[in-house]
RNA sequence: GCUCGGGUGGUGGAAUUGGUAGACACGCAAGACUUAAAAUCUUGUGACCUUAACAGUCGUGCGGGUUCAAUUCCCGCCCCGAGCACCA
């Protein structure tokens, strides 16, 4: 017996597919195409994660069965290399980000290729090379052509630790996601995308989009908030201007007692003059506008307010209503204005409870309460008939909604509007390390964008990354690149100090592997004619409202542009759950490093303190110690073993624990499939009794992997193998067929034993994916279980074929169920054809 | 608070048109081989009760319901995870 050794058996198949080339995709193939793309990874001082492999495996797994299955196949990789990390240790050390950047990609290619994806590397791509950043400097031309970008100065969302201004998008909880900072609001110029302007086709789409979960299309819908309701204007006595507030419940407008701007309304700056309480509103709004985003949250649902002494008129039924001053009403939502309707809306009830301001009561719910509401419990937002509100009294919510906007629309006192949450994308970044904004500002000619000519703009050099506080970009004191001439007309003139967000260079990449070599163009027609759409995208949850709604953003103003033929970038997205690992943490819940933790008779103590701690599950974390390195588990077990442990794991898109031992356990059954072909002759012909099984694994394996059911897949496999080990006379077909099952998932062990046992001197990379017979699936007898009153007292073997009559007459002659059957009458038979005979007694 | 997922042995998980719950694996225990260990192989392994053996009772977060039959369907709760959060 020859033991299996992993490590030279997979580099010697490593250096055979690069050597010939296996993996190369062909733009010009006969075959159909399959497009399966990894979210690249971002290049880390870190290394490689054990999360990393989880998703790169499922792709490859089905782009080497695809590829046996006659696809041309498309699985290409590469680097989303810019990013804060590499730029903060230039501002540590002084060394250039793109050095940093190159080792990190060095090492994640390193590691990567030890693991034996089908990747075609002719087609990596690196978003920090200026060949592949000329095309995000040449889109974000497109776009500023297409007035999709526009500049403009605001409040910013602000992070002082990072000092970069962010997308609302990567604002999570008021804090960025990237830091965990509070985030400020800085007002700073910058340059902004339309998102906004394909708002409602981001939502309609992804109707179109079955392969997706549904989880993630929820989360854009929510993000894109659409809302359907009314502006409704309403009038001081004096004032000219309209204060318009939008609500999408105007069938509750008889019951508005009070109207609530926020601190930041233009209605205020206006008219602050004529307001009585003018002293009073003017202190609201500077504590109110001093407050941070902490203050603000930790102080809840707490409304405050203050009179502004002012009243507008509801002109459904001329009541002249308070103006109050709210920051609860926030300026950025709607109008920045709201009709306060404190019967059937929560937070204008608990507004209307601090100031004594009436509630009125316009909708009866189906509990029939009609009495004053003086509770919360009592304000019904959901459901109900109208009353107090005239000419809308009886109907139902939804149908008074419809007929008081008409209304309102016929007295010219209100639009129909389509509010959405969704707002513009704030694109520019004030640091270093990413793609310049190809745009030059000329005293004359105002914003004058860099020709195509002379992308790509390459980032200068600088002794200095500091950002600034002020939000001025490190570009921006490099005075001889940032001083320049006016393209249009030559005068002297100032280049675009920003640069773009880490989200650029992702938001397209799809398109650039499926022609990465194009000098002439971001990607050819004719390449993405045979690629387009992505078939199947695989990563992690957490882009669900970053990467993919900007990605789809983009994909979709290419399909105006005419660059691309599909409207949606990824036709099928599966998100992996995370890997993690144990952890202890004491009964105070402080968390212990793993190497500080002992064993003993199943429990667990702090080895120096003695105290007893308990097992958790966390993620990886180097605090933790509990980081595991896939570098090491190649070493000890080889690629396949840690890629058939992943994904034996447990469901693919579900989260799970890193266990050791279990990574031992699939290495031994690996070597015990190595065992099978080095000791067995497949000269003869394969024993007929096991043919139904090897055909079973055929289709479950084949069925498995479609469905992304890696777990379920290899355990028909460890079946499989369970069943030769009682009889392993088998022929030359079918010892094929198991290696080729096999081969997706340890494809080197699946070659080595195709070359070095089964006789094969070309690779299985193109062989053909066994198919199943399926006169073959089912065994001669099946198994009945007899339930009586639905309980099992037996089973019994019979040969498949047998008809309902004699099963159940040969299931009563059993002695067991005799016992049962004579406590009784039976009063109905139950039969199911191959699985159950059931008797109810009485 | 709202919206999505989930709760199954000591552990990871199987069982998705209602039909033998616990496949497969980890762990554990016993045995074979060995001077010994590792490796490998064999057997057992939900709980309870009982046994010479068969058998029996309970059991898929909790409480009800539908059914001959429920992890699966319905109603009402509890717990965990993720996302959103004063969105008018």
């Amino acid at each position: 017996m020859v033991k299996y050794n992993h490590q030279s058996v997979e580099k010697k198949w490593q250096a055979y597919w690069e050597n010939n080339q296996s993996f190369k995709a062909d733009n010009f193939s006969e075959k159909p195409k399959f497009y399966a793309l990894d979210m690249f990874p971002y290049p880390s001082g870190a290394g490689l994660h054990v999360g990393h492999p989880l998703g790169y495996t499922a792709t490859d797994i089905i782009c080497r069965k695809k590829r046996q299955q006659g696809y041309e196949v498309l699985h290409p990789m590469g680097w989303d290399a810019f990013g804060l990390p590499a730029e903060n240790y230039a501002i540590k050390t002084g060394v250039h980000p793109s050095v940093s950047t190159h080792d990190n990609i060095k090492n994640f290619r390193r590691q990567i290729q030890s693991l034996g994806f089908s990747y075609d590397w002719n087609r990596e791509v690196d978003t920090t090379n200026p060949q592949y950043f000329k095309w995000s400097q040449w889109i974000f031309l497109q776009l500023y052509k297409k007035g999709l970008a526009y500049e403009k100065s605001m409040d910013m969302n602000w992070c002082s630790k990072c000092k970069v201004v962010c997308a609302n998008e990567e604002v999570e909880r008021g804090r960025h996601e990237r830091c965990g900072e509070m985030v400020s609001k800085k007002e700073l110029k910058q340059w902004m995308f339309r998102i906004t302007d394909y708002a409602e086709r981001l939502l309609n789409d992804l109707d179109e989009l079955p392969e997706w979960p549904d989880k993630i299309k929820v989360m854009q819908k929510h993000w894109i908030g659409k809302k359907t309701g009314i502006n409704i204007d309403y009038f001081v006595e004096g004032i000219k201007e309209a204060i318009t507030c939008f609500t999408t419940r105007p069938d509750t407008n008889f019951g508005a007692t009070f109207l609530v701007l926020a601190p930041e309304q233009g209605f205020i700056k206006n008219h602050l003059n004529k307001f009585p309480n003018k002293e009073a509103v003017e202190m609201y709004i500077k504590e109110s506008l001093a407050k941070s985003d902490i203050e603000r949250m930790s102080e809840g649902r707490k409304k405050t307010g203050v009179f502004t002494g002012l009243y507008v008129l509801n002109r459904l039924n001329n009541k002249k209503i308070p103006l109050y001053v709210g920051d609860f009403v926030l300026a950025n939502v709607g109008t920045g204005a709201v009709i306060g309707v404190p019967g059937h809306d929560l937070r204008d009830f608990e507004f209307a409870q601090i100031f004594a301001i009436e509630v009125e009561r316009v909708v009866v719910s189906s509990d029939g309460d009609v009495s004053s509401i003086v509770r919360p419990e009592q304000v019904q937002e959901e459901e109900g008939k109208m009353i107090n509100s005239e000419f809308l009294n009886g109907l139902e919510i939804m149908e008074a909604k419809e007929r008081i906007m008409d209304y309102f629309e016929k007295k010219g006192w209100g639009k129909r509007v389509v509010n959405y949450k969704l707002r513009d994308w704030i694109f520019t970044r004030q640091r270093y390390w990413g793609e310049p904004i190809p745009l030059v500002h000329c005293e004359k000619c105002g914003v004058v964008p860099v020709p195509e000519s002379e992308l790509p703009l390459e980032l200068p050099e600088t002794p200095n990354y500091e950002p600034s506080e002020t939000g001025e970009s490190p570009l921006s004191k490099v005075t001889d690149w940032v001083n320049t001439t006016c393209p249009k007309c030559g005068a002297p003139a100032k280049r675009e100090t920003s640069t773009m967000p880490n989200w650029a260079g992702s938001s397209w990449y799809w398109l650039r592997f499926m022609d990465p070599h194009n000098k002439k163009e971001f990607c050819s027609k004719k390449a993405e004619e045979f690629w387009g759409p992505v078939d199947l995208y695989v990563g992690g949850a957490e882009h669900a409202v970053l990467h993919l709604l900007y990605s789809r953003f983009w994909h979709k103003v290419f399909y105006d542009l005419g660059l691309v033929h599909t409207k949606e970038p990824f036709k099928k997205l599966v998100n992996q759950g995370l890997i993690l690992s144990f952890a202890y943490e004491n009964k105070d819940g402080v968390l212990i490093p793993i190497d500080e933790v002992e064993e003993k008779n199943g429990k667990f103590y702090h080895k120096e303190k003695k105290e007893e701690v308990f097992r958790i599950v966390a993620k990886m974390s180097k605090s933790l110690k509990n980081v595991v390195n896939p570098d090491e588990i190649v070493r000890e077990y080889g690629a396949d073993t840690l890629r058939m442990y992943e994904m034996f794991m447990g469901p693919f898109e579900q989260s799970k624990t890193w266990d050791s031992g279990a990574v031992a356990g699939m290495r031994k059954f690996l070597d015990r499939v190595w065992r099978f072909f080095q000791a067995n002759k497949f000269d003869e012909n394969t024993d007929k009794t096991l043919l139904p099984i090897i055909h079973k694994t055929i289709k479950i394996v084949s069925d498995h992997i479609d469905e992304f059911r890696f777990n379920t897949a290899i355990s028909q496999l460890m079946v499989c193998f369970n069943e030769l080990q009682k009889n392993s006379k088998m022929g030359q077909k079918e010892a094929e067929s198991l290696v080729l099952l096999i081969s997706p998932f340890a494809p080197h062990l699946a070659e080595e034993i195709w070359n070095k046992y089964l006789g094969h001197e070309e690779t299985l990379v193109f062989a053909n994916w066994p198919i199943y017979d399926e006169s073959l699936l089912v065994e001669n007898n099946v198994t009945y279980a007899i339930q009586i009153n639905g309980k099992v007292r037996g089973d019994f073997q019979i040969d498949k074929e047998t008809k309902k009559e004699v099963v159940i007459a040969h299931a009563k002659r059993i002695e067991r169920v005799q016992k049962y059957l004579e406590a009784g009458e039976i009063v109905k038979e139950i039969f199911v054809p191959g699985k159950i005979v059931g008797f109810v007694v009485k």
